[in-house]
DNA sequence: ATATCACCATACGCCGCCGCATGGTTTTAA
DNA sequence: TTAAAACCATGCGGCGGCGTATGGTGATAT
């Protein structure tokens, strides 16, 4: 039973109950089969799990990013369609970010969130100036244009998914008409 | 001291604590100056409240939807944008919505804004109908990646306003951008 | 004038969680 | 082999919140 073990059981928790809340530590323990004792020996008290948890949380985006960006793809329009998927994708399969993005109320939430966002939109944003030579300030508003409506769409998936048409629940087509209106396009056909 | 009294300070709860637990009895009656004894000769329990709140949000969101979609205007061009205010603007200037929608988890909460959105993505998607002589699928996708970009936008601007760029920050800026994307612009210069 | 009703106040028991204190057990090291 | 260190179990006190019981007002009706 080490640190590691508690922060990714919080952040399981907070992947599955969706709120901030649901990392406590004696529901915890007993989802470990462990007790407090072994917590508050290696936490001195729940904010440092959260903050552990946090961490743990950047990190593995922060990698995924990475990761993504540095694909040795030749199509630069694969390349960015991969960097969008690995952008947005994680709120369509992985409800932890969303559940972040709900409890940004807490300052260090917001934090960890401001450095994440910020890193994807200077991904993408610079990956479109590469790819399109579009002006730095044109960009950045098709990348912010982009992700904002991925994580709206993302959220309503998740919440409300009824108001949604069948269409626009599946992944990869949100990705194509994002990709494509990245591109300029309005919203029309499919273009091959 | 009436229903009506609690159902309101529970809305002001939740929109200034952002979150459904900050609907509780106790701070609540600490806030508005009564007791317990009070609270449980209107309500049977706290889940009542919850509901009656709810229940409130909902009409007035309504009554304003209404409002914006009968308002007299020649303009259709004025309409839309009228329309698209109240539809996104609310998310800008009050936290409620954005409070419920992280809280959509709770069946209620979501049944709720399901019914909401719904009617306002019928709206604007009858309105583009009507204006641009849209057929019915493209305005739906219109509206959808509208209210997604708007609804993606203000979740930024609330919880990590240092991602967006100043422009993006002003409601007024938004909403001409967004009125332009449905136009089927690209999302270029300003146009008078 | 008194009985009833709408309405509110106070006090209590309960539950879930945090944090600490204390004592036990296993591992490491000398 | 024994002392120290790492690690875990258990129990307690406290806090904040829910729900209830019970008693107290003032108004209204008869």
């Amino acid at each position: 039973m080490t640190a590691a073990d508690w922060a990714d059981a919080a952040l399981d928790a907070l992947r599955d109950e969706g709120s901030l809340s649901a990392i406590a530590i004696e529901p915890l323990a007993a989802r470990l089969g462990a007790t407090k004792g072994s917590f508050y020996w290696h936490f001195t008290n729940r904010d440092a799990l959260i903050d552990a948890a946090l961490a743990g949380w950047e990190a593995r985006s922060t990698r995924e990013l990475r990761e993504a960006v540095s694909v040795g793809e030749r199509e630069p329009a694969a390349r960015g369609r991969e960097l969008l998927r690995t952008m947005t994708g994680l709120a369509h399969r992985d409800p932890t970010e969303l559940a972040l993005l709900a409890e940004a109320g807490q300052p260090r939430v917001a934090a960890v969130l401001e450095r994440v966002i910020s890193r994807r939109l200077d991904a993408l944003t610079s990956l479109l100036r590469a790819t399109l030579s579009l002006p730095e300030e044109e960009a950045r508003q098709r990348a912010l244009r982009a992700y904002c409506d991925q994580l709206g769409r993302a959220q309503l998936a998740r919440a409300i998914p009824t108001v949604l048409p069948e269409a626009a629940r599946d992944e990869e087509t949100c990705l194509d008409s994002a990709w494509r209106s990245l591109l300029g396009a309005t919203a029309g056909e499919p273009q091959p």
